[in-house]
DNA sequence: ATAGATGCAAAGAGTTTGCATAGGT
DNA sequence: ACCTATGCAAACTCTTTGCATCTAT
């Protein structure tokens, strides 16, 4: 990661920009606008330099794609994912205790913790039909 | 789902008689001991089937492959992944607390833990190294 | 006999990689 | 000018699907 192309800059400030973890897809959409024609090589490639150099986290998720987020968010934390719009949210808290629950003989180096609902935007079921 | 085959027994032994959540690819393997030749579609197709029929539940876990279990060991319950030899183990506990740690107005409706560690098969470089 | 299940291979989604070319420095 | 980064397309992994054939009932 040596040169400051316009790419390079356009994905690093969609994702430092953004209040929230970006998959590599929104990140190309975001990118796009100011690099049009952006290919998604691309984002994968600085994506990958990024996050190998410490600039970028990686969110893993049960059950979803990867998101990407600022590593200056880098104090542990862990997300939140709508089931609607499938966008995916910091929330600045952890369960902290229970990390020794697993079995004898095992070491444990770190662990991911989802939450799984409907966002703000997203209302459930039952608010929609109701007033 | 309605016909007895003998890759779907198979399939279904191998997830029933594990003592951990298999992959696929791990679901496969055990289920050709006993029926050589299968295809991994058919181990999938089944799958599907068994998790719709409620027999199976799927195991998602942040940055791996789903995994099956026997819906049986249906109480709620966490995962641990070893980060040496991927296999995924069960850990019967919950943070319980905190799931009300999403921001304002969003609604949490479930939540996955996984652990990421050694299992004690797998132990940690250091131990590797001493004595 | 009949319709669901299987195996194979092709098709998809997401991600990675090879290669010729564009563009930072 | 040099050499890294890009864009395109092909390759790869995991999973799903179409289709002809097999088989449980």
């Amino acid at each position: 990661m040596e040169r400051e192309t316009r790419q390079r800059t356009a994905i690093r400030a969609a994702v430092e920009l953004s209040d929230r973890p970006l998959s590599a897809l929104e990140i190309l959409e975001s990118a796009q606008e100011q690099v049009a024609g952006m290919g998604i090589a691309t984002v994968y490639r600085n994506l990958k330099a990024l996050t190998e150099s410490g600039v970028l986290t990686v969110v893993s998720l049960a059950g979803a794609n990867p998101r990407y987020e600022a590593t200056r968010h880098g104090h542990h934390h862990h997300h939140f994912m709508c089931t609607e719009c499938e966008r995916v949210f910091d929330i600045h808290s952890c369960p902290g205790s229970m990390l020794d629950a697993a079995p004898k003989g095992f070491t444990v180096e770190r662990h991911e913790l989802t939450l799984y609902g409907r966002c703000n935007e997203c209302p459930p079921d039952a608010e929609r039909a109701g007033a």
